[in-house]
DNA sequence: CGGGATCCGTAAAGATACTG
DNA sequence: CAGTATCTTTACGGATCCCG
């Protein structure tokens, strides 16, 4: 079933060979929904920012709370737990009183640092494009109207 | 096929100097806002995996909605109009009957393909140690209550 | 076929108060 | 200090109907 497109300029840049399909959701369907699983964890909002701040070494929960501008002791609880339990974040407690817990990432943990910290470089400097892009979008809208 | 991401903009292993703090969120916050919104907005769950369906050429809308096990047909629309308000995805109309509509990656959504390639790679690569990571977790859990 | 509009249930996020 | 527990609120996502 080819299907072409009537387009006028399609860059194309990408070869796309008929036998390489890698990563193909419709054919590993089991490995699929683990894979969503960990590509959630990983890349969801806060995630992404601990992950970023712990890039520069261990922390204490409040410290991260004042680095990660906005989130609620809550979420950053959560989702710490659940960076632990993937293995992402060591957890350390220091029974003093007060209680001291310092996080930090694993060996594992700082691998996803480094593609979180590509993301974080890509969205910054793709900004600027990003913004103009929408303001295009959301001009043409009004035009339409 | 092209899966360079290190050129550039991938930092590996950056040292960890105690008084260095790059990109920080509580510094640039203004900064921070937008960053967040590109993030959270190029990491969700549907988008990752509509890049990345994208990523082996242009695409119809029943294709993805095939493609995309799990997907309906309002967040499939949803998320490619988000895409498409970002510079991410360039949606082409052929006003034939039934109708036609094509999507394809722009360039920049090409080099957010890479980004989102590499993460399913890591999610792929590192899912026996995530998984035995959550087991161990789990287990402990249990042993302590 | 490719949506837009609407309704609605759930689950996640936020705010607040309390505790070892 | 580092959480836990509870409540409220939000918005995410699915189902359905409709139209060009």
């Amino acid at each position: 079933m080819d299907v072409r497109v009537s387009d006028t300029t399609l860059p194309q840049k990408l070869s796309v060979k008929p036998g390489t399909t890698p990563l193909d959701c419709a054919q590993d369907s089991s490995a699929c929904a683990v894979i969503r699983s960990i590509l959630a964890r990983t890349t969801d909002k806060w995630s992404i920012l601990i992950v970023k701040s712990l890039g520069r070494g261990p922390h204490r929960f409040s410290e991260l709370r004042r680095a990660i501008d906005g989130i609620s002791q809550r979420m950053l609880t959560l989702t710490l737990r659940n960076l632990e339990r993937d293995g992402l974040v060591l957890r350390t407690v220091t029974p003093t009183t007060p209680p001291r817990v310092d996080y930090e990432l694993t060996t594992l943990g700082e691998s996803l640092w480094t593609l979180t910290e590509a993301f974080g470089q890509w969205a910054m400097s793709n900004r600027p494009e990003i913004e103009a892009a929408r303001a295009r979008f959301d001009a043409r809208l009004d035009a339409d109207l």
